[in-house]
DNA sequence: GGAGTTATTTACCATTCAGTCAAGAACTGA
DNA sequence: TCAGTTCTTGACTGAATGGTAAATAACTCC
């Protein structure tokens, strides 16, 4: 009955979230989102509301994202254990691999703006939520397979690869070589101790 | 000879270094800098430079200063084990009494500008370099000590805690509570591997 | 081939941006 | 007192900012 749209959303939200991805909030400007969408102005805010608005869009999509590949690293079938650890060298290898210090949208964004910005610091807390959960279910699963030690507390131990995985993230941003993350990673692999099961 | 300048020029650069510090680089405007410092844009300028001048000026005096408090924490006299978990205490507790969420410029700093401005990169990775150095120093003396285990590499193991540090702090950017950051801390603590003289 | 509805374009707005410049103010030494 | 020097002030610039609105284009149903 009416005009249909001429542009994908989800292709848009995806090309948004790049371009804040590389600039930021405050350094990505709506001509440089008009660019990077092939939208104007108007069918932006039509469409998507303001910048803020397409900004906590961009940043959801990646959060959820974020945590999908988690999971599918973490909890997929086959023992926990070798799934921790490769998801453990998967974040260092990527880390390497950014080039470009593109970095993690999750650590920009509320890095910038979480401080100020309630909706922002909520979703980004909400997906650190969801991947300790990740991996706790990964640490629980592997004390239960005998992988790793059973007096550990599984919250706990999942709340400190959190945090190590997020400083592999910070280190990389600033530059440290790959031998130097891929160190951190292995040193926390060493550092856990294991199960019964132990080779 | 001449007009003597009504500022104090350290001052200058920890007022703008706060302002940075709230609202990044992109997000913080000259006009911000000039109420909170007090200076004219002229003054500023022919002072200072430009803004990207003044950013760099406010940022090495941050990293000087994180660098300063963690050597004073953990290489001044006594044991150097104890001075080791307080210093990591130190990090979780700064972090969970930030309330209002500011977090750490170097951590905001290079999360903004690293993938973009060398010299932030630069920057930011030599101070890394350096926390580095303290914690290393730190651990090889607690294994001299008798503290930690004599067999763990200690340049991989202050890795690794210079990575949990890092972490601590964009977990609790993003809101996580003071339970779970402690957590983090006191799990660190315990998976380190204790030497010959441990109680 | 309209009528009705939605999407797109484009010109536009007020504001803010980083940065400049000229005029004057404050100080010292002579 | 005044010449010389440096510092401060505040108005100014052109460009870019986020956001709006009116005109127009594309489509479907009747």
């Amino acid at each position: 009955m009416a005009r249909p749209r001429s542009f994908d959303e989800a292709e848009v939200i995806r090309s948004a979230r790049n371009q804040f991805h590389r600039s930021g909030y405050a350094g990505t400007s709506l001509e440089d989102l008009c660019r990077v969408t092939g939208l104007g102005k108007g069918s932006l805010y039509a469409s998507f509301g303001d910048k803020h608005d397409l900004f906590l869009r961009a940043f959801d999509l990646y959060c959820r994202e974020v945590v999908a590949e988690a999971r599918a690293d973490l909890n997929g079938p086959g023992p926990a254990y070798p799934r921790l650890l490769d998801h453990i060298r998967a974040i260092a290898k990527s880390t390497v691999a950014d080039r470009k210090r593109v970095g993690c949208l999750l650590a920009k964004g509320s890095a910038e703006l979480a401080g100020t910005d309630p909706e922002v610091a909520d979703r980004a807390l909400a997906t650190f939520v969801d991947l300790h959960g990740a991996l706790a279910d990964s640490i629980a699963a592997a004390q239960r397979e005998g992988d790793l030690a059973p007096d550990m507390n599984p919250n706990q131990v999942a709340a400190l690869i959190l945090a190590v995985l997020r400083g592999i993230e910070a280190l990389g941003k600033a530059g440290a070589n790959a031998e130097f993350i891929h160190g951190v990673a292995e040193q926390a692999i060493a550092l856990l101790p294991r199960g019964a099961a132990e080779a």
